[in-house]
DNA sequence: ACTATTTCCTGGATGC
DNA sequence: TGCATCCAGGAAATAG
């Protein structure tokens, strides 16, 4: 589930690939649920635009675009972004016209250089649509100082796990990296928010920051089924340290790792070494 | 203004 | 072997 290390690499691989081509063809699924603004608004946003370049915004990746043709009829106010939200199992894939089409492909992009570029997703979360200047709701956990850090928890009275997924607070983070973070942080996932001490922020800010950092360096870490930028299947594997390990020892204590279910999401956790 | 819960979707895993 | 059921999860929608 691409979180925001993953989406950091695929944005950077489709950066190397397709910055610089030229879109020539929009063709979109039947099917126009994944379409947040519609079909015929995407295709003409993104129709003879240059791909200027690719980069990421909390989980989405934003292709940034321009006029091919710069013309005299340059019509005002047209959407200048292309933001693609993988959702949880969607993949962009840079590909030759004659591969074969997955079954679940929902939108082909066909590039001046001959490739084309492909959205698939089996699962359906993942989300298109062409804006003019792309905000994402929270800040950057990466940019983030750590006041600021402090400020968007201490109020709230949420679990500090859900409150690390609320992406208007910050951009980026998914179920991994926030459980692997407060085990960092030493926090249990059901603590509220507002009962952290600055130490803990301070510890929960360092140790998100790290562990995001690390995951980016490694290329992202995937659990299950996408394929990135380059067409290779799958990512490097983080060390996940909680995560995905129930009943498996602490790699500090020994201690077997606890699941418990918060607002509906797994979360992971050492009871000895949290608190 | 917040917070909690439900919903969307499909493939893979599990159970009988 | 085959069929039904459950589960994963981001974020929008809904309810409280």
């Amino acid at each position: 589930m691409p979180e925001l290390p993953e989406v950091e690499t695929i944005s950077r691989g489709l950066h190397k690939r397709v910055a610089g081509d030229v879109i020539e063809s929009v063709w979109l699924g039947s099917k126009p649920e994944p379409l947040k603004s519609s079909a015929a608004e995407i295709a003409a946003a993104l129709q003879a635009k240059t791909i200027i370049g690719v980069r990421r915004s909390g989980k989405h990746i934003v292709f940034d675009l321009a006029p091919a043709r710069p013309g005299p009829k340059s019509n005002g106010a047209q959407p200048a972004q292309w933001i693609v939200h993988l959702g949880m199992t969607g993949s962009m894939q840079v590909c030759s016209p004659d591969s074969d089409r997955d079954k679940h492909t929902h939108a082909v992009v066909a590039l001046a250089s001959g490739r084309e570029l492909r959205f698939v997703d089996p699962r359906r979360f993942g989300r298109l649509s062409v804006v003019e200047n792309f905000a994402p709701p929270g800040t950057e956990p990466l940019q983030i100082s750590s006041q600021n850090f402090g400020k968007i928890f201490r109020a709230r009275k949420t679990p500090i796990k859900s409150a690390l997924l609320n992406q208007k607070l910050l951009s980026g983070v998914g179920n991994i990296y926030a459980d692997e973070a407060l085990f960092r942080a030493k926090v249990r996932p059901r603590r509220r928010a507002s009962s952290l001490t600055h130490a803990e922020l301070a510890l929960l800010h360092k140790g998100l920051k790290r562990v995001l950092q690390e995951a980016i360096r490694l290329g992202g870490s995937s659990i299950s089924d996408y394929v990135d930028a380059d067409g290779e299947e799958g990512f490097f594997q983080l060390k996940h340290r909680v995560y995905g390990r129930e009943g498996k020892p602490c790699l500090v204590c020994k201690t077997p790792i606890k699941r418990v279910v918060i607002a509906g999401r797994s979360s992971h956790y050492c009871p000895k070494c949290q608190k």
